[in-house]
Order: C-alpha cells, then structure tokens, then sequence
DNA sequence: ATCGATTGTTTGAGTCGTCAAGATAAGTTC
DNA sequence: GAACTTATCTTGACGACTCAAACAATCGAT
C-alpha cells in the first residue's frame, strides 16, 4: 500500500529517529534522501494524516507505532535480500546493497518467504545486520564501534554496508564478520588504529573506517 | 534509460505486432495495457519522438529497430526471471508471470547475468517461450495452437503464461511442457478436444483453452 | 453519397513526487 | 534585545502518467 517513496521515507525516520533520542528533524531527512527540505516538509505532512508519524512543524517528528512496523517491514525485506543475494546468488557483500534498496519495494511476500526459507530463516544478515522477525521485533546487538574499544580482544560483529569501497576493502584484508582480532590502543596522533590476528597479519585502519566496524569484546 | 512505464508499452507493441501484420494500432494497446486510447495516444508520440516507434496518427505504428532491441531485453529479463523463479526458488509456473512482470524493470544487468549463468543460458522460460540472447536474437518456434492440430501424435511445447488458473489446471491435468499426447480431431460441436496419453489417462479440453496451448508433431 | 458505428485524437484536469525561491520562525552572538 | 544565521515552511511550478469527455476521421453498408 505505501509507495516506495514513502516506504524510503519511513526507513529514514527509523534509521535517524532509532539513535539516540527517538526522533529526527526534517533537515536530517532531507541530508539522508537528498531532497530539499521543501519536499520532507510536505511529505511529513502527507505521512500524519496518514498517521504514520507525529509530526510537530518545527518541533521535529518520529514515527508512530503503524510507521514503525511498516518501516520494519522494509528494513526486513532489505536484509533478507541482502543475504539471498550474497548466500544463494553469489554476489559480493559490497555489491548487494544498492540491489536490495531497490528490490525491498517490489518483492512479493510470497517470495519473501521462499527466500526466508531457502536461508534457514537468517537472524543476520551479511553485514551483520540483524534482520526484524514477521512481527518486526528486532533482536539487539550490544557492539560498539571499533573506535571505541580499549585494547584487547574482539570480534567483528557488524560492519556499515553503504560504503561498498570500504566493504571490498575489509574483505580483501580479511576483515569479515565473525573474525577475531587484537585490537590496539587507537594512536589519536597518527589517526589510526591496528588489528592483528593470532596467525600474525596486521591491518592497519583509519579512525574514520575503525567508526564504521563493531565488534564485540571475546572472553 | 527507459522508464518502466515505456518497457512496458514496448513489450505492449512487440507482442502485438509479432503475429503476422508487422504493426499493431492505438487501439489494441490500449486494450492490451488496460489504459485509455487517448493515453496511448500521447504515449506513442512520446515514443515516436524518442525514435522508437514509427508511428503516423490513424495509420498505425510499429517499433523501429531501436525499439525492438529494447523490448527484446525486457523479454529476456522477464523470461529469465520467470525461470529463476520457477527453477531455483521453487514457484509454481502459475505464480511466475506476475511477479516477473514487475522484476523485469528492476533487475540489475549483474544479478540478471547470475541468473543466467545459474541456469545454464537457458533458452526457454517455463512456459516454453523463447529467451532472447544478449544481442535480442529469438529462436523461432514451428508450433501451432493445439486447436488447429489435426488428430494425430504431438508434443506440447509452449502454453500461453498469462492466465493463472489455466496454468494450475494444466499442471494438474499433467499437460505440461514436453509431454506427448495423442490428439482426437475437435468436436465442433461440443466444443471440446481430446488429448490422451500412452498410459490411458484422457483430458478434455475446451476449444477456447486448446488455443493457448502450442504443440509440435511428432514423428 | 450519406448515415451510423467504430476508432483515434484533443483538451482539461488530477495525482505523485520533486525543486526553486521567497517568507517566517528560532536560535546565537554581542 | 537587535542583528545575524540557520532551519523550516509556503508557494508556484514542472515532469510523468493517467482519465473523462468532447471532438474528428474513417469505414462499411446500405
Ligand atoms: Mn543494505
Ligand atoms: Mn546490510
Ligand atoms: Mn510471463
Ligand atoms: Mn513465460
């Protein structure tokens, strides 16, 4: 029933409104889908009478209960197909979001289904994203960015999957999720950070990439 | 390049000028796609300015080359698809159509190449269409409706994919792509034919329904 | 040839999503 | 608080696609 448009819209509240204070503004939208501000105003005026959001001129916005499940909806749909295209079709991790951006509006339920079976019914998906359940309950991770982490050990638990540059750039030096690694204390100075692993293989990254990667501390 | 909306008139004109005339008329368009003549109208100038149809207002219109090697692609896409569907996800060949139709206009060239090779470049879609190649070359098929077959022994090889029900009850029936029936002569009068098989089974087919059947003699 | 039916074209209007540019409300700074 | 800056809102417009309804051409059969 929502338009792909709309449907793009709700995903931007989810994903501005979901850190933090639990809600956004229309500039951050505007920045996110890169329309003007003119145009959020008056979609956002489209989605409260169609009470999918709460929406205050000037005061900010977030989205309603029906706006978050339907939002849940597409995040699921997205990350479904993210993982198809990568388990079953054999595409990179780096090249399948842009796909799944698209696919997210026009994929049947019933093809949703065959591919969530044909998975195994996935928790995660190829980022390490977790993927909703039917009724859009999303399990929590507790990872921080790499940034953030004190020296020791660690394993890759997600990774942002916008950048496909950086995705073919972590695959190649084998920054994949589930791998374990010594992390160094981050040297503010030289801006970067450095990961080994046990076999001896150093990576160093920028404090600008270590934001994009969460990991999870090893026992 | 081309919006969905224009693939689909393309596709629209390739299909109805492909039986015998070489061109087809506002009319049927706008029948085939189920929008007003007046619509169709406006569309085919649009068409025209863009070089891909020849059209002259009341005398008809045809695809130019340019035109042709578009809805060629789009039926590759749609037909490859349909047999991704039916081959890989496990869909039945009469929920295929549907979701294909709307695929088509999105699939990246990449994903559609993975589909292609996971099938073995295959050359007919489940309905024992053709596939166009990459440069738009159809293999032509001999067959004839199965109304017009004289009694006698043939094989089915191509069923019109449109019609769901018809598709199921097909399936059903076992009349199915590549299966070998003995064909009576049609009872005019009754309005039915009858196909039986080595085995014994006997179907009775309506007249209306023996024409979107395609069958091949066999030797 | 003329009437009537059929087919196609024109015109005016509407929806959706968008932008540009001007107007206004809210901060921020002194 | 006055002045400036930034965020947001309003308005008018446009591109794609569509419909309804009035109009025009064509066909075909007497
Ligand atoms: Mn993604
Ligand atoms: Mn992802
Ligand atoms: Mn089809
Ligand atoms: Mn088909």
């Amino acid at each position: 029933m929502p338009s792909s448009t709309v449907e793009n819209y709700l995903k931007a509240i989810l994903h501005l409104q979901g850190e933090g204070r639990g809600s956004t503004t229309v500039g951050e939208i505007s920045r996110e889908l890169e329309v003007t501000p003119g145009t959020v105003t008056i979609m956002m005026r489209h989605l409260k009478a169609r009470g999918l959001v709460a929406y205050e001129p000037r005061r900010g916005l977030s989205l309603k209960p029906r706006g978050v499940t339907e939002a849940m909806k597409v995040v699921r749909r997205h990350r479904l197909i993210e993982a198809f295209l990568v388990e079953v079709m054999g595409l990179d991790w780096s090249e399948v979001h842009e796909e799944a951006e698209i696919l997210e509006h026009v994929i049947s339920d019933r093809l949703l289904d065959r591919i969530n079976e044909m998975l195994g019914e996935p928790t995660h998906d190829p980022h390490g994203d977790p993927i909703p359940d039917r009724n859009g309950v999303l399990a929590k991770d507790r990872a921080m960015p790499l940034l953030d982490a004190a020296a020791g050990r660690y394993r890759v638990v997600r990774v942002s999957d916008e950048d496909s540059a950086l995705l073919e750039w972590l695959n190649e030096k084998g920054v994949r999720i589930g791998e374990e690694f010594e992390v160094s204390d981050p040297d503010r100075a030289a801006g970067v950070l450095e990961l080994s692993r046990r076999g001896g293989k150093r990576v160093q990254l920028g404090l600008q990439v270590a934001g994009q990667v969460f990991v999870e501390a090893v026992a």
